[in-house]
DNA sequence: CTGAAAGCGCTAACAC
DNA sequence: GTGTTAGCGCTTTCAG
């Protein structure tokens, strides 16, 4: 075992151990084909006796290559991005690149800021959630060329390199469901919708649904939480506190259902037989809840998946064969009932 | 708005700009209380009319520091890793550090080639969890003096910077609770021991109580399955289609018991009044199961956020107040009940 | 307080 | 094939 305290060993010591020069010794490490097979095992062995270890900062600066993306989430511990980071993760380590990862919170300014510590730090490309970023983020991005894409939503955009599905299609195909199992009464449990386009394009998939069959939503039956079980709870004691009440509440994503789930069953209030209410994402927690959840089936995984794998394409300069827009189904469980009138 | 395709300004344009040497320049940006007031406003100025942004590799390469740090989960989606992860984030980010994320899949191989790749890349610092890791990966980080931290178990080692708890004395108090309540017939769930000591020691302290209860595990009803809801379900297929069949399941996580409650609600046995079932973890849906688990409360954001400071401490060499241990207490709900007799 | 200059460790022409 | 030689963009002595 060697030393702990040797200096890191450089690929010149690693040449002069193996008596070849600078040059062949780093292309045995990138281009091994282009060496003669002796001279190629004679510089393996030199890293190997030395323990050498590449120098990322070196190779990066004269390379002008990372290896490295990275991945900016609204927030890490929410399952839908923890299971899209982990696919991203795991393609990206099959091809080669480090994943760096942030959050920002919901909050724009730090979004920027976030972008900003990346791009100094130096990524090669970069993913991003959702298509509505500040012009801030847009500017750093762009002004250095840095590929990049965007996933989750296709929704108020033109660019090309998108990954990720209709929000505003499936919003609107739960809402003609619940308008088919008969409801009227309906409201909305939705996040802030500044600055996130998902929201927005879920609730107009909504109000699209309602339009066309000749319903509107109550100002008041409209609510904006944070997305959190709490959120739901929340929602759930405004909503069904009123003299009238909706018979289904429409929540912007499971954690929301699953915490008005909650409230309803603390204060007694059936669901669905007295009030129905769906989600949208299809956390593994939504199967498993009671009643099981009716949701939308977001697969936060293929897009983790794809978009490292479109985002690599984009880096090395190879053919990009357009993203489809991925399917986002509606998953029918028990937290929707019909009316009964 | 600046033009997209213009390279990257470097400092010694910022320098030139501003009219001063590349020297000052630099010092504006790391050290600006160094320079003259007036000097130090007209870099600024260059760096703002330039839109400068620093290039990380070369003051990475220059300074001998990444300003970023790695963090290696068994898998990133799993609720309390992401949880961890996601404290970790947000305290890395104010101290002015990355992080670079990856995950080893519970597969020894996987991590030690993971934590080569990523010293290559260079990061400053590495985060890992648990005590038990292969020389490789040993070897590889204490080879080139890298400040690491091991979190979420204090068990099988006596490396000082450790964030965690002590899986060995919370498995023994739950155990300890099991018995309490009149069990006698006790099977275990956990995942795969090798390699991983804090399922090593959540077995030994569940049998250290048994013990001293004068019980013991039957061979038969210790069973190791992935961490996943489908362990869970395939535990209780297994434990509780012998003709003799326990009256609890110790699992070794939340997950596991939940899956295990849900493979009880298909076959009508019910929880916890035909078999008890505790978990480990206390993950958001302990809370929302049916029954509600209980369970052992482990910390997971609190050993991110102190793992983050910690690891930065050591990086800075600042002083380390040595870290406590956590606490992990026991999370007294409904999926335990006294056997009656 | 500021300028000059020597690298940091590696890649990528370019010759041989 | 392989060696030589410029840099990559920044930090950091060392003078002044």
């Amino acid at each position: 075992m060697k030393t702990a305290k040797a200096a890191r060993a450089t690929l010149a010591d690693v040449a002069r151990l193996a008596g070849v020069s600078l040059g062949s010794a780093s292309r045995a490490l990138s281009v091994p084909g282009e060496l003669k097979p002796a001279t190629l095992a004679r510089v393996l062995q030199a890293v190997e006796q030395l323990g050498y270890v590449r120098n990322g900062a070196a190779q990066a600066l004269a390379s002008r290559k990372t290896l490295t993306v990275a991945a900016i989430f609204p927030t890490l511990n929410n399952p839908i991005y923890a299971d899209s980071m982990h696919a991203l993760q795991q393609v990206l380590w099959q091809c080669g690149y480090q994943l760096v990862v942030a959050s920002h919170e919901y909050k724009p300014d730090r979004e920027s800021e976030t972008v900003r510590a990346i791009v100094e730090r130096g990524v090669d490309g970069m993913i991003l959630v959702g298509t509505d970023h500040t012009d801030a983020v847009f500017d750093l991005i762009r002004q250095y060329g840095l590929p990049y894409v965007l996933t989750w939503s296709l929704d108020e955009t033109r660019y090309p390199h998108c990954v990720g599905f209709s929000n505003h299609d499936a919003a609107y195909r739960m809402a003609k469901l619940v308008i088919e199992y008969g409801h009227t009464k309906i409201a909305l449990c939705g996040g802030a919708a500044s600055g996130n386009e998902r929201v927005r394009a879920r609730i107009a998939g909504t109000r699209a649904a309602l339009r066309e069959a000749g319903l509107e939503l109550r100002p008041e039956w409209v609510v904006e939480q944070p997305f959190s079980f709490e959120g739901g709870r929340q929602a759930v004691r405004q909503l069904m506190s009123g003299a009238e009440k909706p018979t289904v509440i429409i929540c912007g994503t499971d954690v929301l259902a699953i915490g008005a789930i909650d409230e309803c069953r603390i204060r007694k209030i059936r669901v669905p037989k007295d009030v129905s209410i769906t989600g949208f994402d299809d956390i593994e927690l939504a199967a498993l809840a009671n009643p099981k959840l009716t949701t939308v089936r977001v697969p936060s995984m293929e897009i983790g998946a794809r978009a490292a794998r479109h985002l690599v394409a984009l880096i090395e300069g190879r053919e990009l064969h357009a993203e489809p827009a991925l399917d986002a189904p509606l998953v029918v469980r028990d937290s929707l009932h019909k009316v009964v009138s």
